[in-house]
DNA sequence: TCCCAGGGAGGAT
DNA sequence: ATCCTCCATGGG
């Protein structure tokens, strides 16, 4: 479910052949479809590998009705949000390393900012790749590309601030083989968080961000100023309960969907009003 | 000028 | 365990 008339665009390597494309929803919340525009050199084999692509960022595997029937008498509060989101899904982000770096872009940073940085990236350090019609598009940099710059020369370039050095110490990890994303996956959400806390610039909720929005773990609910005062208002009186506790409050109660609850009440506390029941 | 933004690290209590 | 303060950067 894409924001009224909103779109959203991407340029990728998939399987070896660069692929852009525009995501676009044609109707309403209840009643839509989704037109994507390609384009690519090999047209039939990109547009299975983007097919199955989609498939995975978009979550369209993930079972919905699922989660609202068993939350809708499980957690009277959460299903209240259920109206207004019918239909929403986790997008995760396209690939592991760039989820990575974003999510440690994010610490005390503006949603807004941290695009900025992500994007000036892409054009000073970025793989450029051209297009049938004669377009050029950056790619988001791979770990090599960020390993062997000066921390300052990347913090000057993209306006990171103090987030520049543990960025280029990680992508120096994952090149020398001292850490493989990959592998997390395979690994329970507590193990995946030991491994992820040793990373310098990477905390409990940078860590949550990335094994979600990576699409790594759906347990993981990363907790921010909004969701801490939700959830504190809704399931703790308003008491205090820190941002730790809430997390672990969040995958005991909703286990393998703390990730979508963590979405649909993020979205609940922003809009700031009670959705009709 | 001050405060905040989808926090983390290091230290003191 | 919980509570401080500082950390770059740009927008309000």
């Amino acid at each position: 479910m894409l924001p009224e008339g909103g779109s959203f665009t991407d340029v990728r390597v998939l399987d070896d052949i660069p692929v852009k494309y525009v995501l676009q929803q044609i109707g309403d919340r209840d009643n839509f479809f989704l037109n994507v525009h390609a384009t690519a050199a090999n047209s039939d084999e990109a547009a299975r590998n983007l097919r199955h692509h989609l498939s995975q960022m978009l979550g369209l595997k993930d079972d919905l009705n699922l989660f609202y029937q068993k939350f809708a008498n499980e957690d009277p509060v959460l299903a209240r949000t259920f109206n207004n989101l019918r239909g929403l899904r986790l997008m995760r982000g396209p690939d592991p390393f760039e989820a990575l770096v974003c999510s440690m872009l994010s610490q005390n940073n503006s949603v807004r900012l941290f695009n900025r940085s992500a994007r000036l990236m892409m054009r000073h350090f970025g793989r450029v790749v051209n297009f049938p019609d004669g377009s050029r598009e950056f790619l988001f940099p791979r770990p090599e590309e960020l390993a062997r710059l000066n921390p300052r020369e990347l913090r000057s370039k993209t306006s990171t601030g103090y987030r520049a050095k543990p960025i280029v110490i990680v992508s120096r990890m994952l090149v020398n083989g001292d850490l493989n994303l990959g592998k997390l996956a395979e690994d329970s959400y507590e193990r995946a968080m030991e491994v992820l806390l040793e990373l310098p610039g990477v905390g409990p909720k940078v860590a949550d961000c990335f094994l979600l929005y990576g699409g790594v773990n759906l347990e993981a609910a990363p907790v921010d100023v909004w969701i801490h005062r939700i959830v504190s208002k809704l399931y703790f009186h308003g008491g205090k309960v820190s941002r730790l506790k809430t997390a672990k409050f969040l995958r005991e109660r909703f286990l393998n969907w703390a990730g979508y609850a963590q979405l649909y009440l993020f979205d609940y506390a922003r809009r700031g009003k009670v959705p009709r029941t």
